[in-house]
DNA sequence: AGAGGTCGCGCC
DNA sequence: AGGGCGCGACCTCT
């Protein structure tokens, strides 16, 4: 076995060397071929912005970004650009764009199988994370470089260039060729991102989320008790509804004093019992929203989830259907408001935030073309712009109609702006009208890229079958037309969530690399969905937020060129979070 | 005791 | 009367 050696240069890149099998080269880290091997992508069709760099860069092509990455940071190793088999074969797997594919049309592999977290880390060591070392050491028997797919020595490893043979292959016979190579590029990115927030850390102020907790909850009380603000409302809630044994945290408990006390309400949701007039409506929204906060981020998230001042997120890139990031454990992607005040950078350090403002709205001009639209959101408000226009009365209806195309609203004030919308913007909304028609028919559709939706299941597929034809029974035909049109909101908001979530990586990898290029190791730490931070000394912080505006406008051109369409940000230096936007 | 389902609610 | 999630609490079933 020959060996792929990663040696961290001062700069803070990596340099490597190919050893043989004896080789013994103390504090480096060490990988066998099979997990990483440096390739060179062809470039044909990618963006110039990207051409030019994939000439000169290597690409590390990594079995598993997630599973490698870690122990590579944690020896002090980064990697520029990566392709990761496992993220890309998924996307592949699934995309409209190469269904004819060997890859897309050979039956399941290894590739297939879902990660196996537990070969990643050994519980019973002290370091959650192995080390490279280890790899070395156990490399003979196979354990701690299990490839992706089957437990260690029993399957053939898989082979990690005949694998990316055929994700090339299928790129290049498709019918999207470059948005594919931009879409597994940017999605590679984001692995390594993913893995280097999860190394930085978000910088948390323990002491200050203690105060949040302490002013809203009282005093932390002791394991199992109630803090005295949540006992205080707990207790007016039973007075008030003559329940003087009632557990509020216990829905069906509640739900029945509450009918008992003559409240109209079919569950305990805050939206129904806020629409009642009644005593308890006050002290029991008051204890759900604190129950929740205690629950969600109080003092045991704290304990559990913040070490030496960093909270550190573990994304799972590629995690939601969509293409958006999902997360694990911590529910670092609903940080509430309430605590985002820990949220602080170090002294000396500043946080930049930056959120795209009206994302989706945006992003549907931009794939449908929609001139009107796109002249609507010239301006820094895309709501406000569709007012100018004419196409609503409203600021209010403007919004409540682009998220209800967006989302497939069809009652209330959604419903009736509807019409307008379509009669001012027919390309924005004929295109999402056209994804929730294929989605109603079983189709599937794809994002900008070239990412495409899940079909329908089989019950999905069984329903219809039963309530389609002449003799279906009308109840049967009733779940038929339900299933179809749920179908058809989830493929019409798949097209703008999973495009904007193109965008979003885009900009995302534009960013790191233009921060590389800063001084003073400016870095991400947190991103969520629109949103990103950035942790970056005080003096460095308006060149961050410079380097945050350009890469937006790089996300725009390499999605869809010098297009008319424009990304906006809103970009805050601040100390905290809580202070942004 | 533990697994799995439902609810409610936080984020976008 | 919307789309996408994750999580904790409670509850039920095994």
């Amino acid at each position: 076995m020959s060996w792929i050696v990663v040696e961290a240069r001062p700069d803070g890149g990596a340099s490597l060397h190919e050893l043989a099998d004896d080789a013994d080269v103390p504090g480096m880290p060490i990988l066998p071929l099979e997990v990483v091997s440096r390739v060179e992508v062809p470039e044909a069709d990618l963006p110039a912005e990207l051409a030019a760099r994939e000439a000169s860069h290597p690409r590390w092509v990594l079995d598993d970004t997630a599973a490698r990455y870690p122990a590579l940071l944690a020896a002090g190793v980064g990697l520029e650009r990566c392709h990761d088999l496992r993220l890309c074969h998924a996307i592949l797997r699934m995309s409209a764009a190469c269904a004819g594919s060997v890859l897309a049309t050979s039956p399941p592999g290894p590739w297939d199988a879902p990660p196996d977290h537990d070969a990643w880390h050994e519980p019973d060591e002290v370091a959650a994370i192995p080390t490279l070392f280890d790899a070395v050491d156990e490399a003979g028997d196979g354990v701690g470089v299990s490839p992706v797919g089957g437990p260690a020595g029993v399957d053939e490893p898989p082979d990690l260039l005949a694998e990316l043979a055929l994700q090339l292959d299928a790129v290049a016979g498709s019918a999207g060729p470059g948005g594919l190579r931009l879409l597994l590029a940017a999605e590679s990115t984001g692995a390594l991102i993913a893995a280097e927030i999860a190394h930085d850390g978000l910088p948390w102020d323990v002491a200050e989320h203690d105060r949040v907790l302490t002013a809203l909850l009282g005093p932390r009380p002791a394991p199992g008790r109630r803090p005295a603000v949540l006992e205080e409302l707990a207790t007016r809630v039973r007075t008030t509804l003559d329940a003087p044994d009632l557990n509020p945290d216990s829905q069906p408990h509640l739900l029945q004093a509450l009918r008992r006390a003559g409240l109209d309400v079919a569950s305990t949701s805050r939206y129904e019992i806020s629409a009642q007039r009644h005593p308890v409506v006050e002290p029991l929204l008051a204890y759900k929203k604190l129950a929740r906060l205690l629950s969600a981020n109080g003092w045991t998230w704290l304990d559990t989830w913040v070490h030496d001042g960093r909270y550190r997120p573990d994304y799972v890139v590629g995690g939601v259907v969509t293409g958006r990031w999902a997360s694990r454990g911590s529910g670092a992607l609903q940080l509430p408001a309430q605590v985002r005040s820990a949220v602080r950078a170090d002294p000396g350090w500043a946080l930049v935030v930056a959120d795209a403002a009206q994302l989706e709205p945006r992003v549907l001009a931009a794939m449908s073309g929609d001139g009107a639209m796109a002249a609507a959101a010239r301006g820094a408000d895309l709501y406000q712009g569709l007012v100018d226009a004419g196409a609503v009365a409203t600021r209010k209806e403007a919004k409540i109609g682009m998220l209800g195309a967006i989302y497939g609203g069809t009652t209330g004030v959604s419903g009736a702006v509807m019409p307008r919308l379509s009669a001012a913007f027919p390309r924005a909304i004929g295109l999402v009208e056209s994804a929730a028609r294929a989605g109603e028919r079983g189709e599937v559709v794809s994002t900008w890229l070239g990412r495409s939706s899940p079909p329908p299941g089989e019950r999905w597929w069984a329903a219809r079958a039963a309530g389609t034809g002449e003799g279906a029974d009308p109840a049967d035909a009733a779940d038929a037309r339900r299933r179809a049109r749920d179908w058809g909101r989830f493929t019409r908001n798949f097209v703008v969530q999973g495009t904007a979530a193109e965008w979003a990586l885009c900009w995302l990898a534009a960013l790191r690399r233009r921060l590389r290029d800063l001084p003073g190791r400016p870095h991400l730490v947190y991103f969520l969905h629109d949103e990103v931070v950035v942790h970056s000394p005080v003096e460095v912080a308006p060149v961050v937020a410079d380097a945050v505006r350009a890469a937006a406008g790089e996300a725009g051109r390499l999605l869809f060129g010098d297009g008319p369409v424009e990304f906006p940000l809103d970009v805050s230096v601040v100390d905290s979070y809580d202070k942004a936007g």
